[in-house]
RNA sequence: GGCCCGAUCGUCUAGAGGCCUAGGACACGGGCCUUUCACGCCCGCGACACGGGUUCGACUCCCGUUCGGGUCACCA
């Protein structure tokens, strides 16, 4: 049997990190058994506007290379899709467009008895509903009294300005049990099932009725989806098995929750949320880079519970991949560092967890972190560019980036090593991209300088000698020979001079290695900086 | 409230009856390295929700309690 899996977003306009890690156990799962995975788009109450409430979704399961092989064509938005074409041989995958196939399974529910056509208005179900809470009766169901069961009751309940909605017959007793691959034998019982309506009044059809024809017709072999839908799937199999459909394997996956809770994680709860550290944390190093590029940063806009977030920031996404993939699923006892091949080759739905897992910012910073760290210097060249570009480190649009930018990018990149997390990073090294006489000072940094008078001395004694080296290339090797042969034949403690060339030259108190900067910056350039401090220091 | 699901360090988890005085990771605390910061390394802190069974033996199996969650729409 061919592994067919699916991820069926609605079009609100974002991605959902929940979202995510359900579209991603889907992927893995048919990736690692040869199967293809689809994309359906569940639009069935959506108004209009789907194509630009989808963009945003489609764009992130790419980005975070979660491909489909049938589905949608990707958006023309994101690199290296180029709006390539999709489809497949169940086309359309949209459900606003496939209402001709809902209309004949509800047709043909009702022709067999499964279904029937309620005349009720919904305040009259309701009532009865009320009325039987109120008795505190164990189990209630809707009597069916305005059930049109013969074409005269039907006429006759039309003559009253009734329109009718097509409800479920469900079976009032016997047990159904669900072999679920994550969480086992569940059983239910039918006589507590409802007749749920799976067309509305409207004519347009419910969710359900439109998911367990389109799970048939394209041949999806096992249903990995969210816990809150476990309960809801009894209704699914009492319509595909009065179809004639064959049962798809179910997988109800936990859902994420909140950080340091069981509750689901949500989108509009960011506030809450923001109280923890880790939160607050990973959301205030995300404002710093997005307030350098300029970007708006509303909790609603920008918000980590969104990969948008993480790709405006310059996540990588194999961190995030990495992150979520073991959020309820792990390989074994110690490996916590998957590439996506290993991900593909390793996962099963067998190793799903069953409980809820927290959504941890902390730790995905630190997947973030390790991913980079291992990331080769010319990848994070590309990825830092664009950035660099935005926050107008180099000056000039991308289109006339020269080959020396992207030297100087790489060189603060090395430089920076592991200082980099995020490829929006780059926006804290300004200093190694403006003008002497523009380089800001850190205003702490500059009073714990000034407090140094010694330390001045010694740079305009560092000064000279550093004017007096033939070449105009510094190496770190040959900073560092200098700084130590000053240090010698001055006497002085090398931490001083340090501290004192660090601000001169960047501005700042803390960095990256000096004789690192030193060699970026070359002698002229060091040299200005040095007068520069100097001179505002002797002006006071 | 009915039904369904879940329960191991603060968090993610390993654990399919003896391998467990419960292992790893993130976070946290301390130390080392070091020109600052960061990385790295070392050490530490820290959990089987509770109560009954079953068993020679239970984190693991069963029952109950408690707690947490999901679901009960003409939403998806």
């Amino acid at each position: 049997m061919t592994v067919r899996t699916r991820f069926a977003p609605s079009p609100t306009g974002y991605l959902h990190i929940g979202g995510v890690r359900t579209a991603l156990f889907n992927w893995l799962f048919a990736r690692s058994q040869g199967g293809q995975f689809i994309l359906r788009i569940d639009d069935t109450d959506q108004q209009r506007n789907v194509e630009e409430a989808l963009a945003p979704i489609l764009h992130g399961l790419l980005w975070l290379g979660i491909d489909w092989d049938e589905g949608p064509d990707q958006p023309p938005s994101v690199k290296h899709s180029e709006g390539r074409k999709v489809g497949g041989p169940h086309m359309p995958y949209y459900q606003s467009q496939r209402t001709a196939k809902y209309q004949a399974a509800v047709d043909r529910l009702l022709e067999i008895g499964a279904a029937y056509r309620d005349y009720a208005r919904s305040e009259e179900v309701q009532a009865e509903r009320e009325a039987a809470e109120k008795a505190k009766l164990p189990i209630w169901r809707y009597s069916r009294a305005w059930a049109g069961d013969t074409a005269e009751k039907c006429r006759q309940l039309e003559a009253e300005g009734r329109t009718a909605v097509v409800r479920l017959k469900m079976p009032d007793s016997g047990v159904l049990v669900i072999d679920d691959l994550v969480r086992g034998q569940v059983e239910f019982d039918w006589a507590r099932e409802q007749d749920h309506v799976i067309q509305r009044a409207d004519g347009s059809f419910i969710y359900h009725l439109a998911n367990v024809v389109d799970d048939e017709e394209f041949q999806i072999s096992h249903v990995i989806r969210a816990e809150e839908h476990l309960s809801n799937t009894p209704r699914q199999i009492f319509m595909l098995e009065a179809l004639g459909y064959k049962r798809p394997q179910y997988a109800h996956l936990p859902f994420v929750a909140e950080p340091g809770s069981h509750t689901k994680l949500s989108k509009r709860k960011l506030a809450k949320y923001l109280k923890q550290k880790d939160f607050a944390n990973l959301v205030n190093h995300a404002n710093h880079i997005a307030e350098a590029l300029g970007m708006a940063t509303t909790l609603d806009a920008f918000n980590p519970v969104v990969t948008d977030f993480y790709e405006q920031v310059g996540y990588l996404p194999e961190a995030l991949v990495n992150y979520l993939c073991l959020l309820g699923w792990s390989l074994d006892d110690h490996t916590d560092h998957l590439t996506i091949d290993q991900m593909i080759r390793h996962f099963t739905l067998e190793r799903v967890n069953k409980s809820a897992a927290s959504f941890d910012p902390g730790k995905l910073f630190a997947f973030e972190e390790r991913h980079m760290r291992e990331l080769p210097i010319d990848r994070k060249v590309e990825l830092a560019l664009p950035f660099a570009v935005r926050a107008g480190l180099l000056k000039k649009p991308f289109s006339e980036v020269s080959a020396a930018d992207r030297r100087r990018v790489g060189q603060v990149l090395a430089a920076a090593g592991d200082r980099i997390r995020t490829a929006g990073d780059i926006v804290d090294y300004t200093d190694f991209f403006v003008t002497a006489a523009e380089l800001p000072y850190d205003e702490k940094a500059l009073e714990k300088v000034k407090k140094k008078a010694d330390a001045i001395l010694l740079l305009a004694k560092f000064a000279p000698m550093l004017e007096s080296l033939d070449s105009e290339e510094l190496t770190a090797a040959i900073t560092d020979a200098l700084v130590h042969q000053f240090v010698e034949a001055e006497q002085c403690k090398i931490g001083d001079l340090i501290l004192a060339l660090r601000f001169a030259l960047t501005g700042k108190g803390v960095g990256f290695g000096l004789f690192e900067a030193m060699e970026i910056l070359g002698k002229t350039e060091s040299i200005v900086r040095i007068e520069r401090l100097l001179k505002a220091v002797s002006a006071e």
